[in-house]
DNA sequence: TGGAAACTATACGCGCAGCGTATTGGATAA
DNA sequence: TTATCCAATACGCTGCGCGTATAGTTTCCA
């Protein structure tokens, strides 16, 4: 199957007539009854009932147009796309956030940043589970706020931010929240809830591993908000950074010998491959006072 | 742009490296090579960002890809259009919630869900912004959570689960918050953010644009937690569905004049296709009482 | 630190897929 | 009948995309 097949018969299905959808194609009338010829063979079925002017699409031949479409539809969206970055006038600064990294200390830097940067806006994405600094380096984000990487990235600036603790989660109402500090066995009595977005989610799971409490999640979920709400609402508990963004009724509490700790860090291109729009932000947020 | 380069392409996706995709496209290294190379210039940038073992997809590369993807799903339509292929009974329910729909009303109906059908387990994915209800006839997902999109899908069982409103969000010490209902025009005094990952934003902007409110956003996210913030930071407004979950400090205020809804819904593969256990949860889904 | 391995890009020649022109075969209308 | 419209066939040609071979880099590992 090709795609000039694709759009032949489209014109087809439009004219019912083998001369006109292949003018309309820009291709001669031979050539197009045999680019559909083809098809039949390859689908193993006719597409079009021949009959003159009374020509008619077959029933596979009215399922194959719609699929068409949408095929057309999609490569048309490619075209878009590949405009919309060409084109891309890179006043805009796309940002990506780990999904662990909260909003709580950034939106007064972004605030500063804009009002020291006029001529820039800012984009901010959501950094997927299966993508890290190298994002940046292949040019899809300008810059990147997450959690130090273990392995250090000769080709990328990065500035730490701050640093933070992990602590427990859990509801305001659970036996746990009752104490200033919860020591980690007793995490073990109450069901657990799996955030798969964490970065950090296979050293804490081995951190307890390693003292033979074993947590068996039923609920798993990389949706912060969602999982953050089965905690609150006193169904689970889980562990996450100290200033990660909470729901309402979900209190924090540090655990005991837990000593688990990560830096956020923002990482740009370095060096002349960055604009100057990317090195401005970069030293912003590395002069500013994060407390 | 030819149908080998979107199969070769996806492969590339998938592998990162060119000669295990020309393996697995069952060509050789320098024929996927210039095939990818023909598109990049075809498309006017790059794909895909080489660097030895840590290539990676540009932003257009993405974007590509995900249109590739939904190509290669009508391409199957098209061949597998009289057989359907049997799923295998999974005791792992996969179900993707759209990024707005929030978790208040869920998290109930599945500890019921996960109480009627002791044999399951529920793993929650976030939809993607490139994604839609084609990830759950492609088998990606067994059910889809969402705003009910307008284009009706035969080959989708889609039940209605509740509608709500779109109103506006603000910080509780906002002006805006002074009053129990808020008028359209009052909006424009004050700078707004873009949640690029409202499903609704077009029509939102363009109910806006029709009564000459021009609403020009300097910050944008599709983080929902982050636009909260810097809503309830008082720094902006927004608007967002009734029933969203909010961050503390932020309030929702009815718009006067503002008739925006939306429904959200559950989408399963209909009919045979689907095993017992995705049937069940769509019917427990209908069921339950959402009040 | 140097050599092997891995990975991508270039060079070059070849085969055939798909194209156009010309033509045939059938159906329909006047 | 003749004129017209339409799809299919015949046939030669061109170019596109392929493979083999090889060069140029980077990474790995001892």
């Amino acid at each position: 199957m090709e795609l000039n097949q694709v759009s032949y018969f489209i014109n087809l299905a439009e004219t019912l007539n083998f001369t006109a959808a292949a003018r309309l194609s820009g291709v001669s009338q031979p050539s197009l009854t045999r680019a559909i010829r083809r098809l039949e063979d390859e689908l193993g079925g006719p597409l079009i009932y021949r009959d003159g002017k009374n020509s008619r699409l077959t029933g596979l031949g009215h399922d194959v147009e719609a699929e068409f479409r949408r095929m057309v539809v999609a490569m048309k969206s490619v075209r878009n796309h590949s405009e919309h970055w060409a084109m891309g006038g890179h006043r805009v600064l796309d940002v990506a956030v780990a999904p662990t990294v909260g909003p709580k200390e950034f939106t007064a830097f972004f605030e500063s940043a804009l009002a020291e940067m006029p001529s820039i806006e800012i984009k901010l994405h959501s950094l997927q589970s299966n993508e890290d600094t190298s994002e940046v380096l292949s040019g899809k984000y300008h810059a990147c706020i997450m959690p130090r990487e273990t392995r250090p990235e000769r080709k990328l600036d990065v500035h730490p931010l701050f640093r933070e603790r992990f602590v427990l989660g859990c509801s305001a109402n659970h036996p746990l929240a009752a104490n200033e500090i919860v020591r980690g066995e007793d995490l073990l009595e109450f069901p657990f809830v799996d955030r798969l977005k964490c970065e950090f989610r296979d050293r804490i799971l081995d951190h307890f591993a390693r003292r033979d409490l074993l947590m068996r999640p039923r609920f798993r979920s990389d949706r912060e908000d969602w999982v953050q709400r089965v905690v609150a609402d006193g169904h689970a508990i889980c562990i996450l950074p100290e200033r990660s963004p909470t729901v309402q009724g979900l209190v924090t509490r540090p655990i005991d010998g837990f000593v688990l700790e990560r830096e956020v860090v923002i990482a740009t291109v370095s060096g002349s491959t960055a604009t100057v729009e990317i090195r401005n932000i970069a030293q912003l947020a590395a002069r500013y006072e994060w407390n």
